[in-house]
DNA sequence: CCAAAAGTGTTGAAATTACACCCATGG
DNA sequence: CCATGGGTGTAATTTCAACACTTTTGG
């Protein structure tokens, strides 16, 4: 069966490709940053950027579709990844009839130190020309973000294992977008139990050392 | 291509059947209920219940195909229906390969005063059995419904068009599964401004009467 | 007049917000 | 000694939780 016949007959019996696309986020250099690949197969995209992703696999579940195709373009493993939104929409890829089921994952600066393997981080703020329909699972990915940013512990997955207050809560302001008082927030995440001192351990830096933590 | 050769043919070309199926909702005589249809699919699928759902098909997207196949089963259209989540596990129906993007729907009694097409109301306490994965399914369901319960509107779409304090309260409490108080109830409910009173509608009963109330 | 549900306020505790100065270090 | 970010407390406000009696109606 050649290609163009294969898609037909897909079509026809009403099945469709199953996928999976993946927005993987990490802070770095005070940007909310996600990872993007190239992406150019004309005639329909030709030139763009998109998110990691790929076919899922006949003995697998989407879950570990999207482990395995997060490790094969970003050579990252072992960090927190969740299932986000299901994309189906007929036109979505112009090429043939893709089902996508989209997952969040999220990534400290030290996961990422590795050598990248086929793409690179773009700040949120300036994303290149997407294809398919990787604009809208961005965005659904980034109000995830900020959603569960306040009420869960999802933050631990963006920092490394010892960290100071003061990058937590830079981390905060960062993906939502506004300032919150030194005080308030160290009163609050300390309040909250989540988070405790690594007794004796300081960064030490060009002014006082601050204080590590780490999530309990 | 006969129905084995075709089943081998799509495993192998990895590719599956999408299908939707959809946790739809009620709160009836103070049962937290869903709607389930009959399941009777030997070998693997006797004697079973199962949610209402089905395949997408070639020109419609999964919210479509939700909508579509809950008019088919239940005869009800126009209610509030969200993505729940996606299953894709390879063993989740043992006939073949099945991914099926789960819905959550919500209908008050007003809703559900129609003959029903293709099954019925069980209370979540009392569910039968169940085929494929549909008991996780239900469970997800419920965790979503509880948690929206607190922090959205979502219960506008399990209570009829007017409807008074106490019932409103009712429906929370059956839901969560614990009493709250009706003064407090009563105070956040109206500060929160998102119901109103219909000037000069009680509803009568042996008692005294009640005030309805309307989302605004 | 009785049963049954409707309706209504206050008080204390807890959580949240606003706000400004001293500290420790490296250069 | 100075520039830099680290670290700390209090008071006012708002939100939340607990709690019991009177009202209106139909039967």
């Amino acid at each position: 069966m050649d290609e163009k016949k294969f898609r037909k007959t897909i079509k026809d019996l009403r099945v469709a490709v199953a996928a999976i696309d993946v927005v993987l986020f990490t802070v770095k250099e005070d940007q909310l940053c996600v990872f993007l690949t190239s992406v150019d197969r004309p005639p329909h995209y030709k030139n763009l950027h998109g998110l990691p992703g790929g076919i899922i696999g006949v003995n697998e579940n989407a879950d570990q579709a999207a482990v395995r195709h997060l490790k094969e373009k970003t050579n990252i493993t072992g960090i927190h990844i969740e299932q986000l939104y299901t994309f189906s929409d007929p036109e979505r890829d112009q090429r043939s009839r893709a089902i996508s089921i989209a997952y969040m994952a999220l990534a400290s600066v030290a996961d990422i130190d590795q050598k990248e393997v086929a793409g690179g981080w773009f700040s949120i703020k300036k994303l290149p020309p997407l294809a398919y329909d990787h604009a809208e699972i961005i965005t659904m990915g980034l109000e995830r973000l900020r959603g569960k940013l306040t009420y869960t512990n999802i933050v631990a997955n963006l920092v490394p294992k010892q960290f100071t207050l003061s990058e937590l809560q830079d981390i905060h302001e960062i993906i939502l977008g506004d300032k919150s008082d030194k005080r308030n927030f160290r009163k609050k995440v300390l309040a909250s139990q989540i988070i405790k001192p690594v007794v004796g351990e300081f960064k030490k830096t060009v002014h006082k050392p601050a204080q590590l933590y780490t999530f309990s």
